[in-house]
RNA sequence: GUGAUUGUAGCUCAGUUGGUUAGAGCGCCUGGUUGUGGUCCAGGAAGUCGCGGGUUCGAGUCCCGUCUUUCACCCCA
């Protein structure tokens, strides 16, 4: 392991090959997938004036309080490193007039939480997203839930489970809050000492709390969902309906609680088994963020690219399958077929034939346990006598057999 | 932020109650006679023992601090 000056900060790490081919497999096929559904990719900056997270994400929200990189610049303007990419794309969208509020757009990139690393949870850490913003209509959600399914199938990723619940609309909140509370209310003095404070501050969070004792009593009182209003329950109703009418099986959770602010109607959640205390690989939502006057309506997920990979390796799905193989090694004996060989490399390469070699002219027994080991498809001999020639020998490094030819005829071969 | 945990060659790890020049496997490099890979054989290179203090005649082994790893809480993807 790199240490000392040569290690990167806490949470962040270098990623190289071979784990690099998962990660170009994961973005070549979400941005294939994002094409087909009309979904455009949007790439804005990593850092934000701090007033876009605190009034979209919520001021109060644990990943603004705690979790944030925010700092002044060298102007004094108070700045952070996106803890997530919605905020900037709603930033971006609601500069953009009418346009932004009919959009479609996707983005892969890092974000930054300054939290204690743990199992799936870096401090710089990367995220495939979209937003679908506009459209007030319940089947947009269900869309988009269907979009996230279908880019889990391309990538092969099985085993995952998808849990859907609704937050209810804002004039929902008071009416939750206070049914729960009062739902609560006879087992006060039975909930952990966590809850004790939660059912003040955030009486949500006593729902998903983890402590049995807790567990038993919120089955027992109704579910948040029930404190809600008829067209809060229609609403869930309708993007249920539409998921099963696609053939898309999905977990009704009431439990399931977001923590930002700006959900509103429904909220999801997908988990895999491998992952461990942090099971969401990806998590979505309808929300409504007003960062001017309008707020812009939308739905849109968001996969933890690190929880992904991890659930990708449980399935058997490994780097290695996705490492580039094939094409030629050449192989040079002196000198003058060293140059020889960077001509011809520079040819094939123009080609667009992958194709290596080494500069130094070496043994040819160290050049074929390069070429070997480099996983090349064929080798291309060239010595004295190839040069004088005017010939190739060309190695076919699966069958073991091999030929002599013109060179003139070498790329008549390789078609 | 709280509580645990880890750190020895590129990688995975040994290293006895503190005691000479710190080891193995894999990988890497070079060979096994004229220009041929995957197997085999031989040889070789490679380590600030995370870092900084301290205890000791002597520390990879003990103590303190620090950084990092992993795990859980909190929260999230």
């Amino acid at each position: 392991m790199a240490s000392g000056e040569f290690q990167p900060l806490q949470g962040m790490s270098d990623i190289y090959a071979p784990e690099i081919y998962l990660w170009r497999m994961i973005e070549a096929r979400a941005r294939d997938l994002f094409a087909r559904y009309g979904y455009e990719e949007l790439r804005t900056p990593s850092l934000e004036k701090l007033s876009v997270f605190k009034r979209s994400i919520g001021d109060t929200t644990d990943v603004v309080q705690k979790e944030m990189y925010a700092f002044e610049d060298r102007g004094g303007r108070e700045i952070a490193l996106r803890p997530e990419g919605t905020a900037g794309t709603i930033r971006h969208l609601a500069g953009r007039g009418a346009e932004g509020l009919n959009a479609r757009v996707f983005y892969i990139a890092p974000m930054f939480r300054c939290e204690r690393p743990q199992a799936g949870r870096k401090r710089q850490f990367h995220q495939v997203g979209v937003e679908d913003t506009g459209e007030p209509n319940p089947l947009a959600d269900a869309e988009c839930i269907a979009l996230q399914q279908h880019l889990l199938e391309e990538w092969g990723l099985t085993g995952s489970n998808i849990q859907i619940s609704t937050r209810g609309m804002p004039s929902d909140r008071q009416a939750v809050a206070d049914g729960l509370r009062n739902a609560l209310q006879p087992y006060l003095g039975e909930l952990c000492d966590d809850c004790q404070r939660r059912i003040n501050e955030n009486v949500l969070r006593v729902i998903d709390c983890k402590n049995e004792m807790c567990q038993k009593i919120v089955d027992r009182i109704p579910s948040a969902v029930d404190f809600m209003s008829d067209e809060s329950r229609q609403y869930l109703e309708t993007v249920i309906q539409s998921l099963e009418n696609m053939g898309i099986k999905a977990d009704v959770n009431p439990k399931l609680v977001r923590g930002l602010d700006y959900y509103v109607h429904t909220v999801w959640e997908i988990t895999h088994d491998a992952l461990g205390a942090q099971n969401a690989i990806a998590g979505g939502g309808r929300y409504e963020i007003a960062l001017g006057k309008k707020a812009i309506p939308g739905v849109g997920f968001a996969m933890g690219m690190e929880r992904v990979i991890t659930s990708l390796e449980a399935c058997g799905i490994t780097a290695g399958q996705f490492a580039p193989k094939g094409g030629i090694w050449l192989v040079s004996l002196g000198e003058e077929a060293v140059a020889e060989n960077m001509k011809l490399a520079r040819e094939l390469r123009g080609k667009g034939i992958r194709c290596s070699m080494e500069l130094e002219a070496k043994s040819m027994k160290a050049q074929m346990r390069k070429a070997d080991s480099a996983g090349a498809e064929k080798v291309i001999i060239r010595g004295e006598d190839e040069i004088e020639k005017q010939t190739l020998t060309i190695k076919d490094m699966g069958q073991g057999t091999q030929e002599e030819i013109q060179l003139s005829n070498l790329w008549k071969i390789l078609d």
